[in-house]
DNA sequence: CGCCAGGGATCTT
DNA sequence: AAGATCCATGGC
């Protein structure tokens, strides 16, 4: 008993760049979650924090699915923690911060269009997208947008994607629904293999690099030692050389980094946090994200 | 005006 | 193989 397993900092992992589609209404965030909508309210009861949740088109507990409830908290938390003082001081500060499971092509087409981009921005244009091509939900007294099927994604015209404000990326969208669509990439393979090879199967997207492989692994097909590594990430490692030497993190990193010098940081974290290294990294992006008074 | 934003593709050296 | 440049868009 009394174990941290079903604690959740809901404020914090809905608010760690991790989920783009949430969205605080009256005392609830709701979610999209492709064609369902999720709700979840906070209440004090007792001094404590209980949360409610509902959804709509309706899916049974869907905060043990999609706040990964079924992890070993406590042994991930302690696991990450081990090794590393500065994991062990913000999963302290931070604690209950999750990371969410995510439908694949919605957190596909998210972090497509998160490349050269800011937070803010890729909320907007998801929702733009939504709202334009998804299906009109009225439930609980709002209105709400699902996310467009794959089918629908790829019936939008370029301009289409430009009036969005997807940019550039509209070109990436377009030739990886395709890609899915015509089978090219397997994404029951990528779910089922291990991080290797589903990072190599992903890859083959178009405007899907190092980095962003690693958000769709992480969020989305529950590879759980994936490090996305960021400017922020990049950054933060900069800073903490001299800590890193003591710390068995031996590696010297520039501004910009090339895939190869991705690949080689990349497998050193993973040596050092292990297994759950995306956790790690997602306690540290949020911490990072904090210190700089960030606008998620 | 320039710089930056959860980078990646492509062209040049 | 590494480095430089371009990419569309909006906030500051």
């Amino acid at each position: 008993m009394n174990s941290s397993r079903n604690i959740i900092n809901v404020h914090s992992t809905i608010n760690s760049g991790q989920y783009f589609l949430w969205e605080k209404r009256n005392n609830s965030w709701y979610g999209i979650y492709d064609d369902s909508i999720l709700k979840i309210t906070l209440h004090k009861h007792r001094n404590n924090l209980v949360y409610e949740h509902d959804s709509f088109p309706r899916i049974e507990d869907w905060p043990q699915h999609v706040f990964r409830l079924d992890d070993k908290y406590d042994e991930i938390i302690n696991e990450i923690s081990k090794k590393d003082r500065i994991i062990e001081k913000i999963t302290k500060e931070h604690f209950g911060l999750r990371i969410m499971r995510q439908k694949p092509i919605q957190c596909i087409i998210s972090f497509l269009c998160s490349s050269n981009n800011n937070i803010p921005r890729i909320r907007l244009i998801l929702r733009n997208l939504s709202r334009k091509f998804g299906k009109r939900i009225e439930w609980d007294g709002n209105t709400f947008y699902s996310f467009p099927t794959l089918r629908t994604l790829s019936t939008i015209s370029q301009s289409e994607l430009l009036h969005c404000g997807f940019g550039y990326r509209a070109e990436y969208v377009r030739k990886t629904v395709i890609s899915i669509i015509n089978q090219e990439i397997d994404l029951k393979f990528i779910k089922d293999t291990d991080y290797t090879k589903s990072k190599q199967e992903i890859l083959k997207l178009a405007g899907v690099g190092e980095k962003i492989a690693d958000c769709i692994l992480l969020f989305a097909f529950d590879k759980l030692e994936a490090f996305p590594m960021d400017t922020w990430i990049i950054k933060h490692f900069q800073k903490k050389l001299d800590y890193m030497k003591t710390s068995g993190l031996d590696f010297k990193i520039n501004d910009k980094i090339t895939p190869k010098q991705y690949r080689l940081i990349s497998k050193k974290i993973r040596e050092h946090y292990g297994k759950y290294s995306g956790y790690a990294q997602q306690f540290l992006y949020y911490n990072i994200r904090e210190e700089n008074s960030r606008r998620w």
